[in-house]
DNA sequence: TTTTTTGTGTAGCGACCGCTAGAGAAAGTT
DNA sequence: AACTTTCTCTAGCGGTCGCTACACAAAAAA
């Protein structure tokens, strides 16, 4: 590890190229997005590509990996430290409404619009994977949610998880299509009212938030 | 239409032909649809595609007209039929819960999916236009309820149209990534329990709409 | 230095894109 | 019949796509 390579070193830094890429891909689709506007972005000529990240569909998939860990990766934290389901979705909704319209970057959600009506069947398959994964998590965490008694019994958890991926899919569009984050927050407020609240029994750390 | 046309006639039927057309679109949307998809599809050649319709753009906006006009007038019926804002909302957001999933043509929305991550700005911006068209109409809809003392006052008709927008378009999603009518039904279910509802004695007018 | 290894630039490959010229085919008109 | 009008077919235009062969440049190793 610590020997130093042979060859000519590499005359860009990967990182940042691939944080370019990463725009390019979050901001036209990877349909969209052409080898030649990601060597323009990036800086660097096609062979250099190819030669540091493979074909433009491995690239992409370091994309997501990337995406998921950075951009993307708000709902996994929501879903690990808040207390309640509740608390969790709310917070996945409420962060989604602040990042999908944040200045400085594309809006909306890469996984929900970098590969709609996608002509590269593998491209669109792993994104369709990746959002139900993504409601699955959801769906996980409601589960436990039900089981710790915050939720009425009978609570179907799959349901009301596809119901918060509605709301997140919709906020995504919606940013896309001009809406402010006043605006998203309005829809979260009122998405959030239709939280079943168990009956005033073991119902705890149920909170508004303002 | 009493004198018949002077030269050779088609030799194609032009109503089916933009149906075909319809569908390519409304399946792989705009960019990803390529002229010879259409042709093979419509069962004619490319001469006669741009003799009939124009160029592919020209085509395209015949083909929102169409859509707007057959699959997609859902929407306008129940505005114009219901007679509260929650009976036409709910009734939105149900039929859309049907068409979105119904076989024997591509699912989801062909507003919100055609479009997505498109190099043709003016197609782009076309759809962008009509997806918040249709809100605004919500909107319009529930102001009247409002006004008829449906719902509580000082509710915000403008945000309450965001979110049944964003629920929408999540089940239009959702019927692309391959989620049931069942599936969107729970979805709607949830969605209508967050609807203001008027407090008893301010429901003056609720059935008076119109 | 020379040799080896690896990255970079030019230049262009075959395939497909939206689109169309031009010749022939099929109807009405005379 | 001949002529006019319109549609259809073959063939291919210029442009862009994702991708790469090849020669050269720049580093470590010998």
């Amino acid at each position: 590890m610590a020997t130093k390579q042979r060859g000519r070193p590499r005359s860009f830094d990967r990182e940042t190229a691939l944080e370019k890429a990463l725009r390019q891909f979050w901001e036209h689709g990877y349909e969209a997005t052409t080898v030649s506007d990601l060597t323009r972005e990036m800086g660097i000529g096609a062979p250099s590509l190819y030669a540091a990240f493979g074909d433009k569909r491995t690239l992409f998939g370091e994309v997501l990996v990337r995406y998921a860990g950075s951009y993307g990766a708000f709902g996994g934290r929501a879903l690990a430290e808040e207390a309640t389901a509740r608390a969790a979705m709310e917070r996945v909704l409420r962060e989604a409404a602040a990042v999908f319209t944040e200045p400085g970057h594309p809006h909306g959600c890469l996984v929900i619009h970098a590969a709609t009506n996608c002509t590269t069947p593998e491209v669109e398959q792993t994104l369709r994977k990746q959002r139900n994964a993504n409601i699955a998590t959801f769906a996980s965490r409601i589960q436990q949610g039900v089981a710790a008694g915050e939720l009425p019994e009978g609570t179907d958890a799959a349901d009301l998880a596809r119901y918060v991926g509605a709301v997140f899919q919709g906020l995504s569009q919606q940013s896309r299509d001009g809406a402010t984050r006043e605006d998203l927050e309005a829809v979260v407020d009122l998405a959030m009212r239709a939280w079943p609240e168990a009956s005033a029994g073991a119902s705890r750390g149920a909170r508004a938030a303002g």
